[in-house]
DNA sequence: GATTGTGAAGAATTTCACAGCC
DNA sequence: GGCTGTGAAATTCTTCACAATC
């Protein structure tokens, strides 16, 4: 049900828009996807649209909101407050959807005290105590990758169970606890799996014709050829 | 074949522990999949393993490099220069898999001139003609979410064909175009569900064992019950 | 007439399991 | 004995297509 956030959001620039309805096929379209999958989607979380109509653009929003559990609000720790961290805890997202940042957390001592969206940066070594304190089930790492698993270590000691690591190494958990990563060296490497293959396929058009001249010079198939 | 950048971190750990060889086993649990998958995607892409012994990780790693394209350079501009264009364009990882920053734009001209990671900023007036001059095929948008269409619009109009998206927003691009977004909200709302299972789960097992004391009191699943 | 909800078909992915090789 | 490469089976995901409903 990873698609559920993306019809939310969806729904969300939809409902700005004023409408009180949507069909599955405006929302598939909206969302990027085939109706079908919505309306499989949709009525796998029981939420009932009406035949002819469509669905209700707030009682959807709600299901969904239900179901991803946005309807409480989650405490979540951030480590790390350099760029990344920074971006973050300023992304206002954020509270929008019921994340609450419960403490901002650094190595460097430099930083602590800083106020950053709300909340004061705090030294890591009261990360225990703090999580604790607050509860929070949710952690962001946001540190350099030599840290990041020793953050992970004393965020699930401390009672974290969902972890999100944008540290570009691979870390480890334990049974139970819940872990995702973004990993932008990752997306980036995918685009350039695709642009290479584009520039392979020009390549090729471009042998399978060599004697048909182009109606008028594309300079950007005569780039790819170039590299 | 998403798994491949996976393979080529876990990978790089792996070197650096001084291995020569590898087996998809091993592989595998350091890319916390399962081994036959990994067989199966490294076959795909024509690369042998020795049987009995393993993959060479360096051969491993060329093979893996050039199947995504990384044995050469790309130019990629990055689109906002706030927080999070801070951190990307600072992101090591970056140059080292071969995208070379071509530039860095930003629409508040408050911010042009200023240096980072090696670049300078410039305003996005000048997108058209930089993006050209480059030849930059990647573009990432790292821009408030009202601004991302346009930039987009841009990018593409300007030759850009595959688009990195961190703008919290569904944006289009046309046929031939990549387009992959990084939605930090979506991230923590999946970590959200996953939490919300947990603690219903905890509910049911505190339900279902209603007489019998447990060992020792367990604060974490308490915790569950009292939300 | 429009649109949902859903069985059934189809496609893709994952896993098993084992022959073949070092 | 250990490990790869890969058909075949199993599973999961997607799409089709249409009866049911408003």
């Amino acid at each position: 049900m990873a698609r559920l956030p993306v019809y939310l959001r969806a729904l969300a620039g939809l409902a700005e828009g004023g409408a009180e309805t949507i069909s599955s096929d405006a929302l598939a379209g909206a969302a990027g996807v085939n109706s079908a999958k919505v309306r499989k989607d949709l009525s796998h979380l029981g939420s009932y649209g009406t035949r002819g109509v469509g669905y209700d653009v707030d009682y959807l929003v709600h299901q969904i909101s239900r179901e991803l559990g946005l309807t409480q609000d989650w405490a979540v720790v951030i480590v790390g407050v350099g760029n990344l961290g920074h971006a973050l805890a300023n992304y206002a997202g954020f509270a929008e959807r019921g994340f609450r940042i419960a403490a901002l957390l650094d190595a460097d001592r430099r930083r602590v005290g800083e106020e950053l969206a709300g909340a004061v940066v705090r030294h890591i070594d009261e990360l225990d105590a703090i999580v604790r304190a607050s509860r929070a089930s949710i952690g962001v790492i946001a540190t350099p990758a030599h840290a990041a698993q020793d953050v992970c270590d004393r965020l699930v000691g401390a009672g974290v169970t969902s972890i999100l690591n944008f540290a570009p190494v691979v870390i480890n958990v334990p049974d139970g606890v819940d872990l995702r990563k973004v990993d932008l060296s990752i997306e980036l490497q995918i685009l350039s799996f695709h642009e290479q293959r584009k520039a392979a396929q020009a390549r090729l058009r471009s042998a399978a014709l060599p004697v048909e001249p182009l109606p008028e010079p594309l300079p950007l198939l005569a780039e790819a050829v170039d590299r």
